[in-house]
DNA sequence: GTCATTCTTATTGTATACAAATCTGGTGCG
DNA sequence: CGCACCAGATTTGTATACAATAAGAATGAC
């Protein structure tokens, strides 16, 4: 994060993430470099990546906007989530390690202890949240698909709405995690590719009720 | 195509599929400029580019080489591939319009022709099997997703064994084209599903015990 | 002889200047 | 009035120079 490049990065994923930079609405490389106080080449690079990752898009003619996710793009992506990351939870089961269970348990810890205090502490309970799911496509897939999957299962659909939360749909979230580690405890793919499954999907319909659930 | 980084990009895939650049080499930014007779930034650009498809990675300390896919790699991609387009085909099914279908056809009508000739041309073949792939991700998907699932779908791993073919194997494929057109003509999901997965699949095992069928 | 350390060299990261392309507003013509 | 078209201004693309960092070789201590 020391350099300028990731530093653009950063400052510019929040900038979406907050939603200062509304969907839909232009990003000027010129306006972000004086922003982030570092000159344009970085903050292409950074715009590319962002690109790879869904939170901007290119139009026609190079021009870089904030990304629009309408009903049917979302409705996609949870589709899309919902197949890859049941396929890794089944893959998991069949080859995760004692040490692979062991650092899922602690993440899920994590995310007990953020739902449990009075005022749930969301961010803890995201970005443990986030490294459950990477351990799991990490236990399941080869070095090589790992960031490509851990990219397509982080979206900016998922952490755009970080902000609101329910502890009803905190504490539901965190009762499937722990059926998952149950059924990868068991080595039982299929368990855990339906536990998964059902897990995203109920993500999904949480969404669109109510535009809550971060996950 | 005119500018300078699509020149760059195209011309380094070009060094990766034709294995002038083996797996595991190293890519120099200088040395690829030279190559392409452009300056640094517009190699930096692509470079970015072929490591969102897959073509290149980075080691921790930024240093780009020509991805190697091992074996376990290619078995997950398959899977995935297998996953995600057969999910596409039945989208597809349930929405594709009649113009879809003409396009669909016209693609086939390309692919039966590479495949007809005395000597079978495999470029024609594998440009006309990609265009017909890419046709049902469209017809299927949102377009924000289209291009993310081309992406997946398209990975050097196939293409990369363009040169070598056998009459069989593209027979073969065409002919599960021709099943999966009457599947999407009849509007039927679940044989849509069933037929691109058996596609994919096969060409999964065509694949790791020939290295030979591109589809 | 082996390991650690330092110094050299190669490679990538960043900033800036300029070129090319694109958008926007206005203007003239039909 | 509407449309096409042509500047001016804005934005992105490219090249180059320089800085920072990482790899590799040589040297020294143990």
């Amino acid at each position: 994060m020391s350099r300028a490049s990731d530093k653009a990065y950063s400052e510019i994923r929040s900038l979406i993430l907050s939603g200062d930079a509304a969907p839909g609405s232009p990003l000027r490389e010129a306006q972000l470099a004086e922003l982030c106080g570092v000159s344009r080449t970085p903050v292409r690079d950074a715009l590319r990546r962002l690109e790879g990752e869904l939170y901007v898009v290119r139009s026609d003619s190079q021009r870089t906007f904030v990304a629009d996710w309408g009903g049917e793009d979302v409705e996609e992506m949870f589709a899309l989530r919902s197949m890859i990351e049941a396929h890794a939870a089944a893959r998991a089961a069949e080859r995760l390690t004692d040490d692979d269970l062991a650092a899922l348990a602690e993440c899920q810890q994590r995310i007990e202890a953020a739902v449990a205090r009075d005022r749930p502490d969301v961010g803890a309970f995201l970005d443990a949240n986030r490294d459950f799911h990477a351990a799991i496509i990490a236990a399941a897939a080869s070095p090589r698909l790992t960031g490509l999957l851990a990219t397509l299962v982080e979206q900016p659909v998922v952490r755009r709405t970080a902000m609101h939360y329910g502890r009803r749909e905190l504490a539901q979230s965190a009762a499937e995690h722990r059926q998952l580690m149950a059924a990868l405890a068991a080595r039982d793919p299929a368990w855990a590719h339906s536990v998964m499954s059902a897990h995203i999907r109920r993500a999904f319909h949480a969404f669109t009720s109510k535009q809550q659930d971060p996950d």
